[in-house]
DNA sequence: CAAACTTTATTAAAAAAATTATTAACATTA
DNA sequence: TAATGTTAATAATTTTTTTAATAAAGTTTG
């Protein structure tokens, strides 16, 4: 048996409970306290695990054995004979991460030790909810994992981030590829032959900046994706929050203004109509027809085709038209952001997406609006920073959610 | 060591990992698996334990010599030998819940099964931030626990909900008694002699209706406490959430409104100045003075006398200018509830505090609401119902919380 | 730099827990 | 109502795990 089959065996989902899976229990409580710590001795794990020495040695020799674990030195003295540190095992299995944009996808691969071992990024794709686009998706991924030096019967398990309506349970898309019977989970699962998971994009990136760096300080946090569209990720008590079916952090459609603005969710006064991609080039272009004049304007003088992209660099090359919008943008959000925090009373806020590349622009009016319309006493809780990882945290993400739902670990 | 004792000792805060803890744990575990099943035989509690049924009996026996568990009878046939059914023993502990409101008190007390064995509601008392207030706090609770039947060495914890900012972690209250130099709880534990928590009310009512009846099957649901002012309570994952410190929940202060009230908590905009009951007064006294009619004058011709109560009187005694004002509440509050929906995707709503008394008035002009700014995908999840316990909620989960926080579950 | 001290790893004896077998209690059915 | 079947509780035996003792590997200190 390989040692990619041996992970499945120690993480399936057969019960795990019943004195027959004692052990089986046990060497998973050790995979995952090295995988949290990083590394560790046997008699740590033997307090973690509240099991002798001997017992803890003999269960961490059979994980060696299955080549999950690796001895990986001795630890710094501590006045005696120095202990052995053990390790996962790097090349024991592998993960994928898809993120899905409309207009490109970027895919990952981890290892067990969450390395980024290769990730190709802005691979060309046009996200339609048909099967062609859905066939494209397929043979971009098995393109991908040719490529790699690792068999696909390695790679344990693959997580797709779709933005829309995904009901992470069922595996269920309610926005793209709802053509199939089955859950578009299944549908990736047989396609390429991984166990397959779906995921909200905004999750996934705030699963990958969450877990991304190595200390797993933050247990109450949320993570805000400002892109064309909001998302918004939400770790309570050390865990992604899911809410019934998945659904949750939809903040884009929240009722926040009194406005005429029809939102392409068909309701109207949702936060997203005047705070979002969307709406930046909708006000930019509306300043542009009043007269106003912007740098933007000499680099793509077609206003039909101004991106995002153009009014992010146009702030970062001090545009004083973008500049305000992108301030006023913060201050709408930072109200909304003001009502997140009330209600969570977070350790921080993350701002990711592509709007995070404005920095210290959006970032400092935000934290203006925040102090401005939240209670002193929460808002001085809460930390807000800046994206770590900027456009890989979702593969990452994604890696490591298809890795944590195999393993059902945090 | 009297069964009290035992309950302590099991249940101390000291580390319970390492092997000579594993039968505290084993323990433990028993414990609180009967805590949420009600009633459990050997070989179901053998299976959850991953203990041989020797093994198991002989824990079960020790905890039943210790006067925590007791068998009660026999289960239902299954064909064979009839198996015998263990319960906790609720005379073997007790807790107290003290729900703290601005003119009144309402104390009660639960046994080891949960059971409320005695309440008092509606005692006299008047909130203030004073060492007066304090004492006679002290001293209310003292003749009630002295009124009892129990012994004060029985009863293990106390839980005071408190209104304002509460920082339950640390135990410190920034609004009320915050005049001694020691966290309010540890002030409530050595002049009672009783461990001591402090809560937050809403969260303490949440509590109290979410884990107050038999069974446990929610997951992700909200509680909305409507009073003069307005508080939520979170349950994430089937865990109460709190925040970095226990400010959760803040939901009075959210930014709704750009009108030019002024809150008490010194912003503008905040959803109380529009929705809650002090906004509710307002907004009557307004009506009032622009000439219309109600029936609530004819019964409280003073206009500065109003209270609460009395338009919720009217409202279910069919008063036209309450119930209008009740359903535009109720809608305007819809619409922040629409907000925690799309966020939260919670698989109900529970409605609670003095409003809720207004049953369908509120609660149908609520569901429009939502259904008017949620998403359909998500509210369609979400239930909204009527509180259970209505005043008792607080007293309850005070006193269940006092319960759980000592036995760290849930 | 060797002796004394600390801590880790291994092994052997002792203890605890798990199987298995047996007995008990009740149910079903002829 | 007795015979047979099913499940639970208990006793006996086997296996596993722990404890305790010992060896090994470093550190510190005189």
């Amino acid at each position: 048996m390989d040692r990619a089959s041996r992970v499945l065996q120690i993480f399936g989902d057969e019960s795990t409970i019943g004195v027959a899976y004692k052990n089986q229990w046990l060497k998973r409580q050790i995979i995952n306290f090295i995988d949290v710590s990083g590394r560790s001795t046997i008699t740590d794990l033997s307090i973690k695990l509240s099991s002798s020495i001997p017992k803890t040695t003999s269960l961490v020799n059979e994980l060696m054995e299955d080549g999950l674990l690796e001895e990986q030195g001795k630890i710094d003295s501590t006045g005696g004979r120095r202990a052995s540190v053990f390790g996962l095992v790097a090349s024991s299995c592998y993960f994928l991460g898809v993120d899905i944009h409309r207009y490109h996808i970027n895919i990952g691969l981890i290892d067990f030790r969450k390395n980024l071992v290769k990730v190709n990024e802005n691979l060309p794709y046009i996200l339609a909810n048909t099967p062609e686009s859905y066939k494209q998706l397929i043979e971009t991924v098995n393109a991908f994992i040719d490529s790699l030096q690792v068999e696909r019967s390695q790679i344990l398990a693959a997580c797709f981030n779709l933005s829309g309506r995904i009901n992470t349970k069922s595996g269920y898309s309610y926005s793209f590829f709802h053509f199939h019977e089955a859950p578009l989970s299944e549908s990736f699962s047989s396609d390429l032959s991984i166990r397959s998971f779906v995921e909200n994009d905004s999750r996934a990136m705030a699963f990958g900046e969450f877990f991304g760096g190595k200390p797993y300080e933050i247990n109450n946090a949320l993570f805000l994706n400002m892109d064309y569209g909001l998302g918004l990720g939400i770790l309570t008590d050390g865990k992604m929050y899911y809410g019934k079916s998945g659904f949750s952090g939809e903040i884009g459609h929240i009722p926040m203004f009194q406005n005429q603005i029809i939102c392409h969710c068909g309701k109207k006064g949702c936060l997203e109509t005047e705070a979002s991609g969307w709406a930046l080039l909708r006000l930019f272009r509306e300043k542009i027809e009043q007269g106003e004049s912007s740098t933007v304007m000499q680099k793509c003088p077609d206003i039909e085709k101004v991106k995002l992209e153009n009014i992010i660099d146009g702030a970062l090359n001090d545009d004083i038209l973008c500049i305000e919008l992108i301030s006023d943008f913060g201050k709408t959000l930072g109200r909304a952001l003001a009502f997140l925090i009330n209600v969570f009373n977070p350790e921080c806020v993350i701002l990711g997406g592509t709007l995070s590349k404005t920095g210290d622009y959006i970032r400092l009016s935000m934290r203006s609006a925040i102090n401005k319309y939240s209670l002193g006493l929460v808002n001085n809780d809460t930390q807000l920073k800046l994206s770590n990882l900027g456009e890989t945290a979702g593969v990452i993400g994604g890696a490591l959610l298809a890795r944590y739902k195999l393993m059902q670990t945090a």
